[in-house]
DNA sequence: CCATGCAGTTAACAACTGTTCTCTGGAATT
DNA sequence: AATTCCAGAGAACAGTTGTTAACTGCATGG
């Protein structure tokens, strides 16, 4: 898309991926409040001082790691609470994309899981801002729906969090079953099925 | 109860709760694994050598801060969970039992929201048993009650699953609200308790 | 009363941290 | 072709870290 970048931009755009990259390797057995950038940048093979060039600190470089791992989400958080079929069949194609999506970026999940109630502040703001938007386009995907009529906007957001929140946990349960046997991941997907089903079912008699 | 304890096993137990408050104090702007020892025993006026006495390093110090933060709160799960009223009061009296609860170990609850995926294995381990003796506990709690009549093993276990997760999810959300008006700390009782409404709607229709 | 035990101290270590300033080579601009 | 720009390198800084060893003073148990 836009244009093409100088073989300048590239390089230094190279470089910056390869920061990102190696920290989120490396934050995988520590937190980001003890990320050094001397650490980062050991790990790629660059200069200490060429950190700063990219960011202003590690917690900076959190910020653009909750972009990375929660900006292209959005999409995909989209079509899957809006897709067709009965209640059961999108729930168990919702957890089964929470599964996928574990399996395909356990780094990016591990780091949100860990840093959204972790040590800097402004990193946890960020995820906030993002896990916000989706609750926002969770709602409108629920308004929607027919079940939803006679539903106020409060109520719509509080269930719309709940989804959302109960996403994130499934997320980090599969995570920790991610070198676990088959066996125990497929215990993972039933519970957190039957919980969005649980779920499901206080919505439909909500009005009652 | 038990023992008195002799003028010198009373002094090392003195200290040994100074360096868990403090590093208690620490942990409220960052995170465990970026906790240094030296840190902990400069805030308690003592020498860095003097930490070894007591634990092997910070994660050990960790594991004893999650037994601390946990430990005690056995009892008023049980309780709670299993007090009288009907659906609605037992929900907001719960409710009400973790806003208190924040109010006055704001500290504890953001150890252990920050450390459950923190980046401290031992710990992590620590909190995630912890938790599981909790559901087990509400779950023991559930299966009294007539509305689980019908009821298996496996969808007790995840339902008790579900309400403990939620009691957290409350927790670290009042957290945040701590120092906000009390006109946010009564929205998010009132999202905390709608939800777990909702919930325990959709434990009534369960079996339909 | 005396000998032992042990919580806490002191000093020193090698290794590590974030940040500053200066420099360099090559792409970008004119 | 000459000039500017700038990503990254290099060296040096003051300060921090965990861990070791040998110590001191005092409560404890014989």
């Amino acid at each position: 898309m836009s244009h093409t970048l100088g073989i300048r931009q590239a390089q230094k755009q190279k470089t910056r991926q390869a920061l990102l990259d190696a920290a989120l390797g490396l934050l995988e057995e520590q937190s980001l409040s003890s990320l050094g950038l001397r650490e980062v940048t050991r790990a790629v093979g660059v200069a200490p001082t060429a950190f700063y060039r990219h960011f202003r600190s590690t917690a900076d470089l959190g910020v653009a790691l909750v972009e990375e791992a929660l900006g292209s989400l959005h999409p995909m958080i989209r079509t899957t609470v809006s897709s067709a079929g009965d209640s059961d069949q999108r729930i168990e194609r919702a957890v089964g994309l929470i599964a996928h999506h574990v399996e395909t970026h356990p780094a990016h999940v591990r780091f949100i899981a860990r840093e959204r109630h972790g040590g800097v502040q402004s990193v946890r703001q960020a995820i906030q801002g993002q896990l916000a938007r989706f609750a926002e386009e969770v709602k409108a995907a629920l308004a929607k729906d027919p079940v939803s009529e006679g539903w106020n906007d409060d109520d719509l957001l509080m269930l719309a969090h709940l989804y959302v929140d109960q996403m994130l946990m499934t997320a980090s349960l599969f995570l920790d079953a991610l070198e676990a046997p088959e066996e125990e991941r497929r215990r993972v997907a039933q519970v957190a099925t039957r919980q969005m089903r649980l779920i499901s079912i206080g919505r439909e008699h909500w009005l009652d």
